[in-house]
DNA sequence: TGGATTTGTAACTATTTTAGTTACAAATTG
DNA sequence: CAATTTGTAACTAAAATAGTTACAAATCCA
């Protein structure tokens, strides 16, 4: 898998520690310690899902669209990351072969499955839950 | 993710079919669509993880090393997959921030509930199972 | 109004991962 | 000893990934 959904969770919560002025694209990168053209690219997905507000200009940035305990992981997973974690044959399988043929089927019940218990997970946890959890490790 | 997974569980899969004898990695390839080298390739891994034995010379090949409902797919998993489905930040985050310092160790947790949520799922279903769902399927 | 600032996005690059392939030594059979 | 098959190294092509440069469009404020 790719980092982007840790970095979208990263970047909610930096927004989320700095709840009320809207922040530059550049000073979140900087704790993530990349570019500002990797969080913008990412700011596009979040915006597109309803979960940040971001405005161009002199004043401009990124803030969340709504308080960071009603954003939950699983919002943020699904506004970036659009695969299954589970990745079928790369070339489809033999259609002549019995069990090339039914396999993919019967797979992607049992990844539809094991993906869906991996979302409850999720679906749990919200920015806000991570951004206090922070804040206790380094008391 | 890559395919290996889905490959391996495949593989098992014919061997589960043909119980008796064992098959040549030839044989596997062709109902997965692919180079006998890539099955090869999983098979030490599956060999190592105890699922296989598999045999060189003239009437070699490989065998399932016990009986296809005492092979779950989170065997499977283990034995070809190293990797937890999430990944962390590409570079380490910024040490100097405090979110970027202590992000990684809250979210590591996280990840890993989620994933021993979705292992609970492939620790449930055998390679019998998937067998026996594309004997029905195929009805 | 006009200059300064910042997002949004396209285009490019370097690196890594992935799957597939060729080749061949080692093991096994008969 | 000839035929066969695994096990593995080495290579290739294609795709994914993260990072970078560049710049138009939007916004603010003096």
């Amino acid at each position: 898998m790719n980092s982007r959904f840790t970095i979208a969770v990263h970047i909610l919560t930096v927004l989320a520690h700095k709840h009320d002025e809207p922040l530059k694209s550049d000073v979140v990168a900087n704790s993530i310690n990349t570019n500002p053209v990797v969080v913008r690219r990412l700011w596009s997905a979040l915006a597109k899902a309803g979960l940040i507000v971001s405005r161009t200009g002199a004043t401009g940035g990124g803030k969340l669209a709504r308080e960071a305990s009603m954003i939950t992981l699983l919002d943020v997973y699904n506004a970036v990351e659009a695969r299954c974690v589970f990745a079928m044959h790369a070339n489809p399988p033999n259609k002549r072969c019995l069990i090339g043929k039914n396999i993919q089927l019967v797979l992607e019940d049992i990844f539809a499955e094991a993906q869906r218990e991996m979302e409850k997970v999720l679906a749990r946890k919200t920015i806000a839950d991570v951004a206090a959890a922070i804040m206790k490790n380094c008391r």
